[in-house]
DNA sequence: TTGTACGCGTTATCAT
DNA sequence: ATGATAACGCGTACAA
């Protein structure tokens, strides 16, 4: 009872055609009769067949398959774009392999190794920061990359990103535009992780061009979460007094979010005893607090046009080698009242 | 300068050593002498050999891969579970391959065909309720899978998860032990959606034993998500009235959390007025409001599990046809008391 | 337009 | 312990 799966040659053999034309046939070839190519296909679909892609790949070399190497998945920043980026491949007959790295460099060469060896035909990373040695593998396997979520500076890698230095800045500045002058930031951690780095020389440099400075003590840094946030404020309260700063810049929504219901917890009002402006990387902002300032970041699409660039390149097209995603300063208004203890 | 990749035959030559010792000794087998697969190695890494995933799954008729199929990625519950799974897998030097269908049937299938082709060894399914194509298709590739998030009515499947219907009564238990006696819920989608589905039996179910019925306009389908929370208890409200009910259960946390937003949106105290109830997938609620009373479910475990069985399956051991995980009434201080007036 | 035949890079089965 | 060689299932020049 246990049938061993068809082959394509068995479909062949069915419609009564070579193993060449019953290929084309199924590949949608024009070179074949669109007589012939409806009597393959009815015989596959009448013996169940299923293409075999090992076999596939190892004669096409090519797998249909691209990879993403993430931080982490367990973080939302990173879902909306992934969800994206698997629904783009999906509709173009590709597949996602995902990886994790959980921001350790080693693994991250290690994992990506992994997707090589499985023949990934593109590959997408985070950032453009990364192990010199992920940069060999990754010409001498000839694999077209793409990182997000960050431009490259030195103009050397394809990417789709935005500049989130600039865009931090951005964020320093509305502060200082309300008259802020006393400052903190809660930034995710900064070991091996470009974009919250740049995020944090942004708010410096924003606040360098007013003479203030950002000494290392007013940067906390914080697990990116809801309670990498509360924890990281109370820290900052007891390194600066509770007066110590009235802006509060954070690394992303999850900690901006934490330090909210902190602050609603300690019976702080925001904004007033303190203003926070955060990257709004998975729109929980807009629900949670109207007041929250926040630069948006259109994760999905990061996504979608990761999927289709690399796609585009695989096509043999061309795609200008850096695309920046427009940000933008979402100002939800500043007489919202403080979130309420729940 | 662009050397083509070494293969395997490439090292082989250079160790000196046939094809077939080469790729023992890669593989570590014992039938190697040890100084030959030293040899064999150090020819290997001098070369930068990478081994050939879709050759090495022709011959091998294994691909090192498994595929997971869930409604979203961009739901924060699953990504916990999709982290955990994908370091188990990766610890097994495994990979994992995702697709997404957002709750569509027709698309499941699709997907799942394309992980199919892709050769994959193993597949995660969430739930156990599919179309029969799909276990057609599935029972033909002879794929092994796992179903997750739920348990097996029919003990037909091998799954990994637990009793939605029972979990979720014991959230409408806990209020009516508190004295409620009018209850609404806010479900997710429920069509496609086992999961969701058997939240709702249950609460139906504790109602029932103490004879309270649970009419179908107290039931509202919303999306899983914050915004879905707080549009779905306006929705609520609106058809039943702001004292139409006391006791609130939430299908999950997105939507529990939005709901909470709303109440304090409106100024409506919780709990006092209200008291809500839901699942806990994603651990947001514990530092959100530590007032909510939720039913924990451990995430990262069940796929941690998924992966553990679904490995030990292939290595040809046995393992428990159906792994409930255990799931629990988290009380987070301040039980409410249904409010005094009639 | 269709068929023949070779190659893709590995593993596994025999011998030795 | 090692080597020769036949699969593995498909794509694609090249021939017809």
């Amino acid at each position: 009872m246990k049938k061993r799966p068809a082959r394509l040659s068995d479909v062949a053999r069915a419609a009564g055609v070579s193993l060449a034309t019953a290929s084309r046939a199924l590949a949608g070839s024009d070179l074949v009769l669109p007589d012939t190519r409806e009597r393959v296909r009815n015989s596959a679909a009448l013996l169940g067949y299923v293409p075999h892609g090992a076999a596939r790949a190892l004669a096409s070399r090519r797998s249909r398959t691209i990879g993403a190497v993430l931080p982490t998945i367990d973080n939302p920043i990173f879902a909306s774009a992934t969800q994206a980026l698997s629904r783009a491949l999906a509709n173009a007959s590709y597949t996602l392999l995902l990886a994790s790295h959980e921001y350790d460099p080693q693994a991250e060469v290690a994992v990506t190794r992994a997707l090589i060896e499985r023949g990934v035909d593109g590959l997408v990373f985070v950032g453009v920061d990364h192990a010199p040695q992920l940069f060999h593998e990754l010409s001498r396997a000839d694999v077209p990359c793409e990182p997000v979520w960050a431009l490259d500076p030195g103009g050397f890698h394809h990417c789709v990103g935005f500049a989130n230095r600039e865009a931090s800045a951005r964020c320093a500045q509305h502060l200082l535009d309300l008259g802020h002058r006393r400052f903190a930031v809660l930034s995710g951690s900064l070991q091996h992780n470009d974009r919250a780095r740049e995020r944090v020389a942004g708010v410096r440099a924003a606040l360098a061009s007013r003479g203030i400075e950002l000494p290392a003590e007013r940067v906390v840094e914080t697990p990116f979460s809801l309670g990498g946030g509360r924890g990281g404020l109370r820290a900052l309260w007891q390194r600066l007094g509770r007066d110590g700063f009235t802006g509060l810049v954070c690394g992303n929504d999850l900690i901006a979010l934490g330090a909210l219901i902190e602050c609603a917890a300690q019976g702080v009002s925001v904004p007033g005893a303190l203003s926070v402006v955060g990257f709004d990387d998975i729109e929980l902002s807009a629900e949670f607090s109207p007041a929250l300032t926040t630069i948006h970041v259109p994760s999905a699409d990061i996504g979608r046009f990761a999927a289709e660039r690399l796609l585009s390149r695989l096509a043999g097209k061309r795609v200008p080698r850096m695309q920046e995603i427009p940000v933008e300063l979402v100002v939800r208004g500043s007489t919202a009242r403080a979130p309420r203890r729940l």
